[in-house]
DNA sequence: TCGAATTTGTGCGTATGTATC
DNA sequence: GGATACATACGCACAAATTCG
């Protein structure tokens, strides 16, 4: 048996008087000075101790004011839904449920597929395809980019070429692709966990390496089985939640 | 301007090397004590240096033996499935598939729920439940964690008490919880992604906050609609891809 | 087989910088 | 502006892992 590290003992200890209610959400703590004084170390020793409460989110530190009790509060998270019948316009509404204002920006241009996409979308690399770039907002604050694919093999020569032109502009992939009479069903989806990007750290406005939600969306022409879209979504790590499946009924 | 802490300096000095070639994926790259003394400082320092260029991926080090450069080997990705048809052993199986030997090591011992737990379960605060912890191995890496919960109202007095005990261990929740007449049809999963914590990165060989993919996985009563299973699943971001929905068959 | 040398990992103290009040 | 508080950088001592004769 060996002995606890001090910063280890310091920090249970004051785990112990957080969750037991010594401390509540909002309090202030003791200094990392105090703290080392008490217990007969150096300040060091009780900052490491904090290191440690911050990393498990119990406490949050404020440079040059003192480490406070961390509230329950949840950080809002939006939700992601995986619906068994697709909806229209799933951003806005999705956001709307939450009490927010999603808005979006985008950009379309034609570009030729690459190795992956091609791959992706059952076509051929070179072939033809509408790129859209999506930048999504939540109260104004950039919170989820995304990048789409569609052939153009399925969309060309009719209205919906360009996904937020026209008079289909913001209606979702499934609703448009109703309107050629494709039925896309339910989109497979791949869910990563990895760090942020320079570009998407800072479109978002978080750190690089911050962890982000990587979902590969593809949807399917469900009496054809070919591909007819895929897209990139990135997002928050700390701000979203994908849930797939849907709680039962209780009679 | 300030000058650049001396570990910076180091830093990007073996950066320059590794990356123009002096240093190849595989090479033994100077002890820290050598970095010091080349450059008047305390080995420490060189620790330091080495540690930004560790979090980086650009350097690997190994203790006792020394830091040597990173391969870019990208590391095979195992999938983890979504079914409808709820499968048995999902995680030996599924490993099985990616050709990797997949075991488990699992320890139950009987709990109180507390608020979350209970919540999640739609039972009470301090309700009496049986928690299972689980270490997943591929080819005795381990590379998911999971923490399951269930109350004992549902399983207790019956043969399933202990999830992983007597003649239906190792079977999966859906298959086990057949056993008492329960069908539990498809799980609600909730999917995040966040920086793992110490113990988990301890646990799954990663730094502390790389990426994880964290689920929270809730069976339910297809037949009342309640709660019988709820777990916390935990996987190494650069190993895992969490998988929705099937691709429709192609006539 | 074993033990000494080498190397990295951990813990902690001190000095200094910077933000807050 | 002064006092207080956290953040960063660095040096040292010791522990743990590896290597090699």
């Amino acid at each position: 048996m060996v002995d606890p590290a001090p910063y280890l003992v310091i920090a249970e200890d004051l785990r112990g008087r957080i969750v037991g209610g010594e401390f509540t959400p909002g309090d202030r703590l003791p200094s990392v000075a105090e703290l080392g004084r008490d217990h007969g170390v150096s300040p060091s020793v009780g900052a490491r101790a904090y290191a440690v409460l911050v990393e498990d989110g119990l406490v949050i530190s404020r440079h040059g004011a003192g480490h406070y009790v961390r509230g329950t509060e949840s950080p809002e998270l939006l939700v992601r839904r995986h619906r068994a019948q697709p909806e229209d316009s799933p951003f806005a509404q999705g956001v709307a449920e939450q009490g927010a204002a999603g808005t979006w920006r985008h950009e379309s241009a034609t570009a030729t597929a690459d190795a992956d996409t091609a791959e992706r979308l059952g076509i051929g690399p070179g072939e033809p395809v509408m790129r859209t770039e999506y930048v999504y907002l939540a109260d104004d604050v950039p919170v989820q980019l995304a990048t789409s694919w569609e052939p153009i093999a399925v969309t060309g020569q009719s209205m919906i070429v360009l996904p937020e032109a026209g008079p289909h502009a913001g209606i979702g992939v499934a609703a448009r692709m109703r309107v050629i009479g494709v039925d896309v069903g339910e989109a497979v989806e791949r869910v990563r966990s990895r760090g942020a990007t320079r570009a998407e750290a800072t479109a978002l406005g978080i750190n690089p390496s911050a962890p982000v939600l990587a979902v590969e969306r593809t949807y399917y022409d469900q009496a054809t089985g070919r591909p007819v879209e895929t897209a990139d979504v990135v997002m928050r790590g700390d701000r979203w939640v994908a849930v797939y499946g849907t709680v039962p009924a209780r009679p």
